[in-house]
DNA sequence: TTACTAGTGTTATAAAATTCACATTAAATC
DNA sequence: GATTTAATGTGAATTTTATAACACTAGTAA
């Protein structure tokens, strides 16, 4: 089978996020003008998505939604093995991030965290051990951890993304504002100040005037 | 003039900031091979971008650094006026961004924080004020704040976004994991659950390897 | 039973973003 | 001064993403 494309692959997640909340409501179908509504989507778009991952809707019925879960499910956490996470740098951002995963529905486990930080390392962040990075390679391999969430002081960021992937990581989430060049893993790239200054230019009156076409 | 392409202003806030960071080191020209090495992409997109703000480079000299970062200053910042930015909700993730801005260079002034906790209200944060968020507009019209970021939690995130429109805000990023729909203003959405999924979907073994083609 | 309705699934088209290919030219070299 | 080199600038092609158009069909109603 083909890769997803990364635009469905993201919606995808946020279908799942919006599924499981009408599931709790106890809707048990879904058509696709409604699960578009949800999200200021099209409905073309639901459909070629859920086109994409292979499932089917019954006509008249719309989508079974606890199926279309459990499929998301396995396209993303894989059905087998859940996939292990890990934080590394635990500074504001980190923490807030793992904040953000703890509050959220997710499949994905945080396994550890790894930060140089001599006050950090050894403590518990809810339940989740801090460990040194001179010991990245030991506790990934041990743990199995194939992800990671990067938020270490940018002057670190290349050398500490090399040792991950050295590790065993294959994605990882570069929340730095250093831009990185990985062999052999996936790399998501994330800058805060970018996104800002993009809105920034956007944000103009006449800019935001020509949006509105 | 035309809206420059989203893609191209997010490489404008990169280019920035590696040619300020240049400068520092004495630099003055930079070709557009060296800039895109600096940031992993290639140099056809570099001379497009630049082509596209309309600059113009000095053949077998390059790109003047300085004349370049007073160009993109014009285009993000706005030459005349700086923009303003607010934070609303300072939680965990609110005051890691304001941190973020804090240690990052950029033009944007961050003149406000709004939160509802009263704990926080009327406190300070690194001398940016914290107000009540019933006084959304008051202060935004004062301060004349144009761009917002968007750090409550999910059940309040339509109604405040609404308010922050209503405001005069023209740009806002919403870091909740709610979808928005505003009328009136540019939306940037950033969904930490989704990004994180992504990656594991992308991370998986059989995956990375087709990625490397 | 037949026509109608309101949904899905998919092919074709358009739009956005990137890359290719190459014309052009200033400087360096012979 | 002629030739070579190494860069920019950009039309055209390609790739990726989104939208439009519509064939198809299960259920509903006449």
């Amino acid at each position: 089978m083909k890769l997803l494309p990364e635009r469905t692959v993201e919606r995808l997640s946020k279908y799942r996020r919006v599924l499981q909340r009408e599931m709790k409501n106890g809707t048990h179908h879904i058509y696709s003008h409604e699960l578009a509504k949800l999200l200021y989507i099209t409905p073309v778009q639901v459909r070629r998505d859920i086109m994409l991952i292979g499932h089917s809707g019954t006509l008249r019925k719309g989508y079974d939604i606890e199926n279309l879960i459990n499929l998301i499910g396995e396209i993303i956490d894989c059905s087998m093995s859940t996939q292990k996470v890990a934080i590394v740098g635990i500074g504001k951002l980190g923490l807030a991030l793992h904040n953000y995963l703890n509050a959220n529905t997710t499949k994905l486990h945080l396994s550890a965290i790894f930060d140089n930080n001599p006050e950090k390392v050894g403590q518990s962040f809810s339940g989740t051990v801090c460990y040194s990075i001179e010991n990245l390679k030991k506790i990934v391999e041990r743990e199995e951890i194939t992800i990671g969430i990067l938020t270490v002081p940018p002057e670190y960021s290349i050398e500490i993304s090399k040792a991950m992937v050295e590790a065993g990581i294959l994605g990882i989430i570069n929340y730095t504002p250093v831009s990185l060049n990985l062999d052999g893993a996936f790399l998501e790239e994330y800058d805060v100040i970018t996104s800002l200054e993009k809105v920034a230019y956007f944000a103009k009156p006449r800019h935001v005037k020509l949006l509105q076409r």
